[in-house]
DNA sequence: CCCCGTAGCAAGCGCCTGCTTGCATGCCCT
DNA sequence: AGGGCATGCAAGCAGGCGCTTGCTACGGGG
């Protein structure tokens, strides 16, 4: 791994854990094993290398996919879920921090086309499919459906560690009662609410 | 207002805005109106100061409430989830700045009894009353239920302005959609969907 | 063999940070 | 009138910040 790439990741994980302000060049430039220096030399600024860094971590992430026809709601939904939450525990140390500083620092987050808004998309068309093959009978709105969903997922991967009095079931069982609930929301009959996915 | 006031409500102010470490004394003494100095002499340090402001800006906080007896789900859910997300809306500065920081500065917000795992208790019992008098006829968790809903909220109020592809249609539609969803979620034949709280 | 790009080291620049000291000023209570 | 108390001003401390300069060392391709 080149010098420019140790620093790229160690920005990103400096900056997850202490914001802007917080992650010094010096920092950085330890925690990536190489002097301070070469950071300049390589990047020209700490606001160009952080702009780099999280632009390239962001491009970094995969969405969870849904099939194009749907089968088996429960199952494909409930695993689409899991994958999506698993992304955003993984990530939450940096979303909590770019949440923090997207105020003060817009221009270090990429404006158009972030990851939940692809993904929110995905999850759109999937719905649509869901009602047009009338697996789902109920009349909703599929955007505003998705944002429940995903919010609730959202909250769930931010709040879990932090209110613990609000989150104290299990991560697995909370997972499966929320897509059991939205479901039953828009109109899902469910064929294998206990079952594995 | 006395002084100490005065500097109390300026540290909120600019530590929602810019963070722990943005919130420098000199600025923060320079928005209240009063001398550095006078900071030190009144609350010994900056983190003393920054501690008392959250909390006590924390403990301002009034919940919503919900009726101890459940008449019009629909309209009762809708009216306390539209209070709830008024105050996330107000708040959302010092909410994002906080959840950037919490894990770098654990001590400046109280541990124990935060304001949304209040409000999720009071969800939460008025959802076991909604059950057990026969108005949600659902087999679901009251604690994830009320997470769903809380988590839309919450992921609605703090993404609409940052994520505005994901949320483009309007704030009080996709709340009434919201509870639509939830409310057949947990199974309760909604009595007016169309009608105004 | 030498040359050039990449790297490191030591030092430092001006600025900002949290916080302190010394002293003068005003106001309220008695 | 006078004594205390809260406040302000000027100045400064040590330390950290982003960033720069000058110089040296290495290592592969002409």
């Amino acid at each position: 791994m080149t010098h420019r790439d140790q620093l790229l990741q160690a920005a990103v994980r400096v900056y997850a854990e202490v914001g802007y302000r917080g992650a010094t060049t010096r920092r950085i430039a330890s925690e990536a094993g190489v002097n301070e220096i070469t950071l300049f030399r390589h990047f020209g600024s700490k606001d160009a290398l952080l702009r780099e860094a999280i632009n390239r971590a962001e491009d970094a992430v995969v969405e969870p996919a849904l099939p194009e026809a749907p089968e088996a709601p429960f199952a494909e939904v409930l695993e689409w879920a899991r994958r999506y939450i698993v992304g955003l525990r993984e990530r939450r140390a940096l979303i909590r921090t770019c949440m923090g500083e997207i105020e003060e620092h817009p221009g270090l987050i990429p404006p158009e086309g972030s990851p939940p808004a692809k993904a929110a998309k995905a999850l759109c068309r999937y719905l649509r499919r869901l009602r047009d093959l009338g697996h789902a009978k109920a009349d909703f709105d599929e955007s505003a459906a998705s944002a429940l969903l995903m919010g609730a997922l959202f909250a769930d991967s931010m709040g879990r560690d932090v209110i613990p009095d609000m989150y104290s079931n299990q991560p697995e069982e909370a997972l499966r009662e929320y897509v059991r609930l939205f479901l039953r929301g828009i109109g899902v009959e469910q064929s294998d609410p206990a079952g594995d996915a």
